[in-house]
DNA sequence: ATATCCGCAACTGCGATTGTTACGTGATGT
DNA sequence: ACATCACGTAACAATCGCAGTTGCGGATAT
């Protein structure tokens, strides 16, 4: 695995489970199709079972599937469910009473907050089953 | 200094330079008002030069000053000067011949680059001699 | 009971970035 | 001339975030 990584493990596997949604699917099988570990499969999909967008089960016939249709599941769904903001944040400069510092940290923050929205809206426009139909 | 540095360091200085202008500065002197080191700051305002917004001169009477007036420099002129991306980018993958892994990375890198542009295009809606403005 | 999943914690290793030291180059003032 | 001052750059340490890995406990089907 290489840069962005959660976003992209996340989304390629849900667009696999889009085309078969009622198959369950293993960690160790996930990691092996994508080029990674179990244990990371886990910790990025456990944060879409935490979200609703996916269901984990455990035992014999354990693993992971869909909790919902894959046309109401947005990539703004996944997205957020990872809670990561890909458009990084201008943190608040500590109190030295530079004018400056200050507002050039509301721009910057008020600009990344709106590009950040049309990223979301953006993303909420696909859902996981279109992934594969051309980018119209 | 922390997070998303360059830009802020770069920001912030060229903010009080566009203030005055004329006045040669020091990066001992930057560095301590920013609150970093003067190689840092040779790091980060070297790129500004070499990107024409800035001149740098050595010796007694050296330092730095602005290349040309502050109405004439954007922060997007800033912000590709440093020749970094804020919004990251989604890496082609290994061919491994996955359709959903390519239909994914088109859609995303497509969505990506949309969203730098628009970055961009809102960064170089301001100067630098505007920064101190309410952000109206 | 046992095999097989997920859940979770702890640790390692890698890469990127900042901080720091050191030295060279060029310009300035005495 | 020469000492001084500033930038330019290389090299290294320190730090941080993140993927990778191991290990073990809990849940479940056979």
């Amino acid at each position: 695995m290489k840069r962005n990584s959660r976003l992209s493990l996340a989304l390629h596997t849900l667009g696999h489970m889009a085309g078969e949604p009622e198959r369950m699917r293993k960690s160790a099988d996930i990691a092996a199709h994508a080029g990674t570990n179990p244990v990371v499969v886990r910790r990025v999909l456990g944060r879409l079972r935490e979200a609703g967008l996916l269901v984990a089960e455990k035992g014999h016939a354990g693993g992971w599937r869909l909790a919902r249709p894959p046309r109401e599941i947005t990539l703004a769904d996944v997205y957020l469910a990872l809670n990561e903001r890909l458009v990084p944040v201008d943190e608040p400069p500590e109190p030295h009473g530079c004018a400056v510092e200050e507002a050039l940290h509301d721009r910057v923050a008020t600009l990344m907050d709106e590009i950040e929205q049309t990223l979301v809206s953006r993303l909420s426009e696909t859902t996981i089953a279109e992934i594969r139909t051309p980018v119209g």
